[in-house]
DNA sequence: AGCACGCCGACT
DNA sequence: GTCGGCGTGCTC
């Protein structure tokens, strides 16, 4: 049988072997082959019994059953083909992160580490004395991939051959891994002594003096489980404060057995943030006419997407809800997708409320193991609605016959890097037109773009126009900063007029959300000296002051140094805190409110205080409850909050968003201050109100947002849109080149540039030098075309352009030190 | 991408 | 002479 097969690697074509089997249903199933000196993983696209010579022969096969179904393989296909990426490549973003393990080379050292300290050259830094003494040092085998890490160069796979020839070493293959799911610990007592409590008891008085922990575990755990089933250790141990140890020695004497058994995951139902069944709530007119209009395409397999336009505190989940159940009733599977940042636990504590079974929830920050735990539910359909992040449209599930995309507008459903940078909203209408799925996008603040298909009634329409459960709108004042200042009226980053509202709901014991979208201390230090700030030396930013810790950081690749007092260039000891960060906001409120008297609770929410695992919910927990007063943060607190005791939200400075040279700057501020603002007075209880401190309250985004405005803003944007070309009426395309040297990443951008044929089709802007001209020690070029829709509707006249552009590219510079990054529909301008 | 081959300068 | 850097070409 000759095979198809998309392997992992960044070539735009499949590769051809032979396969011993006379299966069937084998497209879709993932292979074992050899790939040049490699062996990967790769995944079967077509099959034939045509004869052609020259061809390998595929290792193994390794799933019983097809992974990816005719559909999905169609949809990735498309991915492939729109993004410009390698259909391997877009497989292995798709899968869960273990399907694509390639087979690793290990190394172990088969002399004594005396023997090969001997043998090994003191006097010189060769390859191979390098190679030995990395693995004197270490205690076990180690992965060739780790040499060749730390050693550097590219033959280092010859010199482990020759230091296997020599018999040094022992030069393996790992074996591959199938995907498993997380397992733990699980226990139970041996049947025969449970089944006699009489031993039992004579046991437990004979340990008991002894060995009294012993003694009370047993005890403990026959009360608990009259039934001797098996129970998670840990929970076990945590809930009776039983040491571990304790349970070992039982395990060791035979009176408890144990098994690994696949992890069910953590559900304490009493520690959910939301416990209600909603889908027995009462619908407001407008959600049930939303409901009804869309769960007849549900039925009818209408594939033409929804917009559902809905203010803030609507209550679009519910109507979320209603529809994925009605998908489930028709036999049908649900995916629901939303911004990484607001797959909050809220959330999703309200869906397992909601529906208890058959849910899988899929996000970035699972490891391996629980992901894959996910895909293997949902394959196997056990579970049959998905909630996940960008990366949760790959879900396979069967029968789909409904996507929501939610908060449509958000930046973060268009992936960056790796390759494929898709946009998961976008995409999601293709899913949805090749699955005959019903597909909706909401939004409070719909993406110029997804507003204008509407418009022009090529996705249909649904508004939501008021609050549900009789909540209103937040009344809205905009501050402006430079008039406080000089009357006098403000206290640091903070008018007069906002930390008396903030002081009033402190009294009254309402929740308070201040959004500042910078995290750190400040923005950076300055020396009042000579004027030097510190730099990233690996990027051309300016270094992120955060002085809790004393660090100076960059947000770009991570580089931290210590932060000094006096100044590293001229030494003078001036040294000040330029621009604010939410940890001086947060200090500050401390300064301010314990100054006078006054008792109050402030957590932050940003990238810094969310880092560990289960930190979010905690944060959320508190103030959900009332511990914590005041929430400070960044975008995390701007999107899917929905707490009733917040009646307060100020934004301490709306400027941040004006200014970022970026053709959807304008769109994004508007949308990040309207979401904001749309987190206070979301019961009918308590009534909200949102401050916003700007310099430039007249600003066009900062005006419309508050006045509640999306169609005054939508109509001034789309206007400056058409006039320059930009989205919806091009695809906007940028292509990245960049290099170690400033001269081969200038050099190759222009020779990329000028084989780029213009026409009314393609413009094209550039090369030029971005805003952030060097990021982790490349220095970068970027080339912009702009693809006008009207004279090229498909986009096919722009990919085969670029196409024969890469093509010709790659074939005269094949592996150099040059990167090329091409992204369609780019939302990075700068 | 990842690897090997082959050309060329540096170093014992 | 040999080692290692780097440009070039190929992967069914």
């Amino acid at each position: 049988m000759l095979i198809s097969v998309a392997v992992p690697v960044p070539i735009d074509k499949t590769f051809d072997y032979y396969l011993e089997s006379d299966e069937e249903n084998l497209i879709g199933r993932r292979v074992l082959v050899p790939f040049g000196k490699n062996k990967l993983v790769g995944v079967i696209v077509n099959t034939s019994l045509e004869d052609k010579s020259g061809l390998k022969i595929a290792i193994s096969l390794l799933d019983e059953k097809p992974v990816f179904n005719d559909k999905l393989i169609k949809f990735l296909t498309w991915i492939s083909d729109y993004y410009l990426c390698s259909l391997g490549e877009t497989f292995k973003a798709a899968a869960p992160p273990d399907f694509d393990s390639e087979i690793k080379s290990r190394v172990n050292l088969i002399i004594s580490k005396e023997q090969a300290y001997a043998i090994i050259d003191k006097s010189k830094k060769s390859k191979k004395t390098q190679i030995l003494e990395l693995l004197i040092n270490s205690s076990g085998d180690l992965s060739a991939q780790h040499i060749k890490r730390v050693v550097g160069g590219s033959n280092i796979l010859a010199n482990l051959k020759e230091l296997a020839k020599l018999g040094y070493i022992d030069l393996y293959e790992e074996t591959f891994k199938e995907i498993k799911g997380r397992t733990s610990k699980y226990i139970k007592m041996s049947d025969e002594l449970f089944n006699s409590p009489d031993t039992i008891e004579s046991l437990v008085a004979l340990i008991e003096k002894k060995t009294p922990k012993r003694a009370l575990a047993i005890n403990l755990f026959r009360v608990c489980n009259p039934q001797n089933e098996f129970v998670k250790l840990n929970d076990f141990c945590e809930k009776f404060k039983v040491g571990k140890t304790v349970i070992d020695a039982l395990i060791e004497s035979e009176v408890f057995l144990f098994e690994n058994l696949p992890d069910e995951l953590d559900d304490k139902v009493e520690n959910r943030l939301s416990d209600k069944n909603e889908l027995n709530l009462e619908l407001s007119a407008e959600q049930q006419k939303s409901v009804e209009f869309i769960a007849d395409k549900i039925v009818n397999s209408d594939n033409k997407p929804t917009l559902l336009h809905g203010v803030t505190g609507s209550g679009k989940t519910l109507v979320y809800m209603r529809l994925i159940k009605q998908c489930l009733d028709l036999g049908k599977t649900a995916l629901y997708m939303v911004p990484e940042i607001s797959l909050t636990p809220q959330l999703i504590d309200r869906f397992k409320s909601s529906f208890p079974e058959g849910l899988s929830i899929i996000h970035s920050r699972m490891s391996p193991g629980e992901k894959a735990k996910e895909w293997k539910d949902i394959l196997s359909g056990k579970n049959k609605i998905v909630i996940g992040a960008r990366s949760a449209l790959f879900a396979p599930l069967d029968n789909l016959g409904l996507i929501v995309v939610d908060e449509e507008h958000d930046g973060s459903y268009k992936q960056d890097s790796p390759a494929p940078r898709y946009n998961a909203r976008d995409s999601a209408i293709v899913r949805a037109n090749i699955e005959k799925a019903a597909i909706v996008l909401g939004s409070a603040t719909p993406s110029i773009e997804t507003m204008f298909n509407a418009r022009r009634g090529k996705y249909d329409l649904c508004e939501i126009s008021s609050r549900c459960d009789g909540a209103v709108l937040p009344t809205l004042k905009t501050i402006d900063m430079l008039d406080a200042k000089k009357s006098g009226q403000t206290y640091k980053n903070f008018s007069k007029e906002l930390l008396e509202k903030i002081e009033d709901r402190l009294t009254r014991k309402e929740g308070i959300i201040l959004f500042h979208n910078r995290r750190g201390f400040s923005s950076y230090l300055q020396c009042q000296d000579c004027g030097y700030i510190p730099q990233c030396e690996h990027c051309s930013v300016k270094l992120t002051y955060h002085k809790s810790k004393g660090l100076l950081k960059c947000h770009y690749c991570g580089y931290t140094e210590k932060a000094y007092k006096a100044c590293t260039l001229c030494g003078s000891t001036q040294v000040e805190e330029m621009g604010c960060g939410t940890q001086m906001i947060e200090e500050d409120l401390i300064e301010y409110f314990s100054g006078k008297g006054i008792d109050c609770k402030i957590e932050r929410m940003d990238l810094d205080t969310t880092s560990k695992k289960g930190s979010h919910r905690r944060i959320l927990e508190r103030f959900a409850s009332g511990a914590t007063d005041i929430l400070v943060g960044t975008q995390m607190v701007a999107k899917g909050l929905d707490f009733e005791r917040v009646s307060l939200v100020g934004i301490v400075n709306a400027d941040l968003q004006l200014f970022i040279p970026d053709f959807r700057t304008n769109e994004r501020a508007f949308q990040l201050i309207s979401q904001v603002v749309g987190r206070a007075g979301r019961s009918g209880k308590i009534s909200g109100e949102a401050i916003i401190q700007t310099s430039r309250p007249d600003h066009v985004s900062i005006k419309s947002a508050a006045e509640h405005s999306y169609n005054a803003f939508y109509e001034q944007e789309i206007k400056e849109r058409l006039a320059a070309a930009y989205p919806p009426f091009s695809r906007f395309i940028s292509i990245e080149i960049s290099s170690q040297s400033i001269d081969e990443a200038e050099k190759h951008a222009w020779e990329i540039a000028s084989s780029i044929q213009q026409s009314s089709a393609l413009l094209m802007l550039g090369p030029t030098a971005p805003h952030i001209e060097r990021i982790r020690e490349y220095y970068r070029r970027i080339i912009i075309i702009k693809n006008i829709k009207k004279h090229d509707p498909s986009g096919q006249i722009m990919r085969l352009t670029l196409r024969r552009v890469l093509n010709n590219y790659f074939s005269k510079h094949a592996s150099s030190k040059v990167r090329i990054k091409i992204d369609i529909d780019s939302f990075n301008s700068i």
